[in-house]
Formats: C-alpha cells, structure tokens, sequence
DNA sequence: TAAAATAAGGATAAAAATATCCTTATTTAG
DNA sequence: CTAAATAAGGATATTTTTATCCTTATTTTA
C-alpha cells in the first residue's frame, strides 16, 4: 500500500509527536529506535520531512534534534505522504492506466471511486495531532514490540 | 497500491477474459499490446498466472495461446493478486508493523479496518467475469488508449 | 574559542522490482 | 516426420527502492 519511505515518516512523524516538543527535542538514535527502522535510511526521511511542507523542525548541535511545531501538528496525514513524494495512492488508478478519471474509467474504477474517496478523507481528516493522540490513549503500537507505559 | 505485476496481470487477464476462448487462444504479443505492457514481462506473468490458482490455461504451438476457463471466469480478483504474490494490500499494516492486528493495532489501524475490508470485499466479491463484463458494456477501458468498439 | 554534539548532504552499496533476450520444450499442421 | 509456431524457462540487464557510510555544516556549551 505504502512505500518503505512513507511507513517510516508516517511512524517517526507520530513519534516525534508524542515524545518530542521544542524544548525536548529527539535525536535520529532514538526515533529510529522507538519505530524499529534503519536509522540512516531515517536520517533521510526526515530531511524530506523538514523541507517539504514543514512537517518536520529540526537543528543541529547539542541538544539539537527534531520537533513538531504547533502547527505542524494540525497537518493532515496527507501532508506527510506528500512530504514523501507518496500521495499517489489518492490519484492513480488501481490497474496501473495512465489516467483515472471518471470519462475514462477502469474496469475497476467505479468500485475504486468509493474506497479511494474514504483514503483520502482519512488521509485528509485525520492530523497528525490526531494520530499521536490516538496513540497515547490507547494500546496503540508504532513499533514491533509492546508499547511501554511511562 | 498494485505493483507493476498485479496491473498488468489483472489487465492481461481481464482482456484475455473478454477476447479469448478455448477456441481463440490469444498470443502473447496480441495480449501485451492490448493492455500496452511490456511483452516479455507480461509473458512471465501470464507464466505465474498459468502455474498459481488456474487463472489462465495455456496452450503452445500453432494456435496456441492463453484462455480462460469457465471456472477461471468465475475466480475472484483476489486469485489473480494471489497468484502473483500480491495480497498483501489485504493482511498487511499501513504503517508497516510487521502484525496488523485488533489487540496490536497502530495508530491508523481503527479506521484503516473499514477501509481494508471494502478492499477485501471488492477482491473477493468482484469476479475476473464481473470486470470483463464491466468491459464490454460501458465505456471501459483497460489500456491508455481509447478502446475500440468491435 | 575550542570541542563536542548533532543534523545535513553526498557518495555508494545492496536488494528488490521491472524488463529484455535467448534457448528449450511442446504442439500443430502439412 | 518435419517444420513452423508458440509458450516456458533461464540468464541477464536495467531501474527503482531501500539502506549504509562518511564528510560537512551548524549549534551549543565549557
Ligand atoms: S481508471 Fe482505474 S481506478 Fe480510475
Ligand atoms: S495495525 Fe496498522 S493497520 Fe492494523
């Protein structure tokens, strides 16, 4: 469904989210750790994440590392995704055509219209202050081990 | 969402569904043009498609080719994914923890459900039939072009 | 101001997916 | 029985994705 690329921002983004604030900002060590992914390969993602739609802060130094801004917490999900280069999922047809549009449709396409209209409102719905939430309420996982409680 | 492989074997199969016949088998240079996939590439999916599930039966020499059978017309598109190794989309975790499970879900996994099982549903309910049908009535299109009526 | 900590960025490397090409096996038609 | 047609299968190539490593730039603190 995802790229390898667009699971682990997704995962550090929420990450960063729930452990990280200005005032305590998270190293790449720890946040690659935390979501079980390979930590140079996570370096780059997050340069994408801090370049592309600000969803990412970060500076360097001691004590430097990344944050979300407040305003970056209300982005969408989306807003990741594109950060990525991986919002295709929303656009592209099921069969791999060229074009998806409504005039020129798959065989597939009308079944598809309704799945792919609820990707993208959660897509587009849901924040990243939301997913973080979500994760801190409940026995929600962004790792392959257990969650552990603070 | 589909890899190049799943596209051009639900393609493939969709088009030999809806021109072939035990007594019109198709080539594969006819089938690859058709769905405008690369031609030896698509032979080898259409190999897997012969070897896993029984989606496509084939025959070599003089007018030989790729049909359907009848029982093959009925398989559901989920039996074409499978058959290239592509179900994932069906079992696998947005965020790409290696379990998706309802006592270990991610962040994303509560609304995701909804959306994986109308996935499930439209490969399971939807027939490599129903998609050929869908084909000759309408205005459908399985290639970039635009598609001919006979 | 020097040293240490840290992310940024460039250069490769490894693995996986996609694609092509050539030879072999099978089948049919003549 | 031979030749031609055609899919099967093996080997290899190319491209993309994923991953690692090393150097550089920036920032902080001592
Ligand atoms: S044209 Fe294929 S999904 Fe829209
Ligand atoms: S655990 Fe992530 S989708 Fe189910």
């Amino acid at each position: 469904m995802l790229s390898k690329s667009a699971e682990y921002a997704l995962r550090a983004t929420i990450y960063i989210a729930l452990k990280g604030s200005e005032d305590n900002k998270l190293g790449i060590d720890e946040i690659a750790t935390a979501i079980d992914s390979p930590q140079s390969f996570t370096a780059k993602i997050l340069q994408l994440l801090t370049k592309n739609n600000n969803v990412v802060s970060s500076v360097r130094g001691p004590n430097g590392g990344f944050y979300l801004t407040d305003a970056a917490r209300k982005l969408p999900v989306r807003a990741v995704l594109e950060a990525v280069g991986e919002n295709g999922v929303l656009t592209k047809c099921v069969l791999g055509l060229k074009e998806c549009s409504e005039t020129r449709p798959c065989p597939m396409h009308e079944q598809y219209r309704t799945i792919k209209a609820q990707l993208r409102q959660m897509f587009e719905k849901t924040t990243i202050h939301d997913l973080a939430e979500e994760t801190r309420k409940g026995k929600i996982v962004i790792n392959n081990r257990l969650v552990k409680k603070k």
